[in-house]
DNA sequence: TTGTACGCGTTATCAT
DNA sequence: ATGATAACGCGTACAA
């Protein structure tokens, strides 16, 4: 038979009990040693090894982590394959945890939610053992998730109601600093700052925040009319963005942008509309996703690691489901200015 | 208590059995209209819904696809990870899986796998319900999976062994005509063809076939000089042919590729050098990835919809889990030529 | 070390 | 035709 061997099946073939076979397989230490071996060697000869569905259901441990995906409202149902599809983003930091699950023995589970109620729904039934959070979800979802008892890792939330969950992020306000002040000592005077709804995005305002900082040492003035806002991060919002800077005859000659994508999408708009970067714009991305180095002009940016952010929230998740009780931490990456070819001194005129 | 209900809380609030109340769930026709409605108004009330885990044990069926990409024995263990990072296509590919899985109550895992024992192993241990594999697999893996007894589905196979299994491709060999053939319209006589090791990929093979049958069409003759393998597709590995190209002067106006990755490497290499695209070189790319038509130049390439080939790799799938014994399909996706600014009528000497 | 109840739903068997 | 009982899937862990 290609039939599976069992537990009750190794039992019988060294000459055990179930149980014994179990707790050789666990390390629970109340096997001698010679018995220890047979067993050893019957799993080796019956090529046995435990059906996780089963560990599972007893132990109410799935060896599963979900990695939650924000669907907002008014998104279409598909919306998961859809936010995966247009965010290069998501796929780095995924990447990032599944390897560290793998090495853990752990799958990794992908959703997106639209309400709570969904998302507690999926944690029981698949018994998931963690989950990570990547993005922005309402307060609401986090009081329920709290009570779900299983260990959280958020990544990139500044809410107050997130605080007692474990977090990884990186020090945005220094990001949003680094890109300004990069400008400015261009000598950028009239720099706008792209980005998602900043009633929406507290990643964003910190950026801003750190925008304002660079602009303000400088003895710049930030003009409201120089912020940007748009629904969400995708190569054809830049370009309506670089469009409405056109059409509207913005003045300025430097662009900060929460986003590599929006950057590329940007870029693409103005040399569509005869306009060089960085003649005649310097622009500044946000993330330093693989592609960015291979856009021409290759992107001058705000580089986090996406990836290790994956490791790490997946490492943080690991430790607390390995031992509850640990203390909520707090992870900061850093981020790092990379300087290509989007951004250029300014032509004094 | 915030304890999850179980089918015998339900049984016992709806005075029957549990076995009444598992045939309401599962739509077995043995319960009496009234006794019907008593139990879903109790599983209404307590907020019941089934634990996946389970009812994975009992049916054997796990509501879990996975999804294998390939691993070469001289990748490292994490190359999962890797794979996902740098290739894009898998990103939309498995969106596209991912949006169908999910509609029918499936989640979706991945891995990468070296062997054909870690394969069989994984599936076991998650007592997966069906198999999508992306990439080219050793044949000793296949053998392995058609014991499994779940429904496989591959995309882009041509093996002859792969013949029993499901299949979604496209018609590779006319994106390789469509490539070339643009190309030679454009005036090109000298054209290269860029891919991974032939030996080892059908695919590439067959767009080969298709470039060269453009070729002879054209009256112009294939020039092995003219063919670039290289060993894995990555923004850095077109460059690095792109410098090849370069150094050794090789006299081409023209260039196919397999995949936008490498395409977009190569442009990159080019520009660098102070080649221009497509003023010194035409460039056709392969896949039309998202960021394809926002690289400057934007790519002429082939375009495939990957993201609906994820699509139709789960429907097959799910159709198969449904009930056995479906005929085996092969599902072939249109390809067709996107003209862009990376390609450019010859201009004649 | 072992026997065995348990986790939770399913389904074959049996009863009305 | 309806519905209950109980064994089962597989590993775990407590009592003995």
């Amino acid at each position: 038979m290609t039939n599976k061997p069992t537990i009750r099946d190794v039992a019988k073939h060294a000459n055990v009990s179930p149980a014994t076979v179990s707790y050789v397989l666990n390390g629970v230490k109340k096997v001698s040693d010679k018995t220890k071996i047979r067993v050893l060697e019957a799993i080796e000869q019956l090529g046995y090894y435990p059906d996780f569905t089963a560990v599972s259901l007893s132990k109410r441990k799935s060896n599963l982590i979900g990695i939650m995906l924000p669907l907002t409202d008014d998104m279409p149902d598909n919306a998961t394959a859809s936010v995966l599809k247009n965010n290069l983003y998501y796929n780095e930091f995924i990447s990032g945890v599944e390897m560290v699950a793998r090495e853990q023995q752990f799958d990794t589970l992908l959703t997106g939610v639209a309400d709570q109620e969904e998302c507690r729904k999926w944690v029981k039934k698949r018994n998931l053992d963690g989950l990570i959070f990547l993005g922005i979800f309402p307060k609401s979802i986090f009081e329920q998730m709290s009570k779900l008892g299983i260990p959280i890792v958020l990544i990139d939330t500044y809410e107050e109601y997130t605080k007692l969950f474990n977090n990884v992020q990186i020090d945005d306000e220094l990001g949003g600093y680094l890109a300004a002040n990069h400008l400015i000592k261009l000598g950028h005077k009239n720099i706008a700052f792209v980005s998602t709804n900043l009633n929406l995005s507290p990643v964003d305002t910190k950026r801003f925040t750190g925008f304002k900082k660079a602009l303000n040492e400088a003895g710049l003035e930030v003009n409201n009319h120089l912020l940007f806002e748009t629904r969400e991060i995708t190569f054809e919002n830049g370009m309506e963005i670089a469009e409405k800077i056109l059409n509207e005859n913005k003045e300025l000659t430097g662009i900060v942008t929460v986003s590599d994508i929006l950057a590329i999408g940007m870029i693409k708009a103005f040399q569509y509309h005869q306009k060089h970067v960085p003649n005649d714009f310097s622009i500044v991305g946000f993330d330093d996703l693989s592609i960015s180095q291979f856009t021409t002009p290759s992107l001058t940016t705000i580089k986090q690691d996406i990836f290790k952010k994956g490791e790490k929230a997946a490492e943080l998740l690991m430790n607390n489901i390995g031992d509850q009780g640990v203390e909520r931490q707090i992870i900061e990456l850093p981020v790092q200015l990379v300087v290509r070819e989007s951004t250029k001194k300014i032509v004094s005129n």
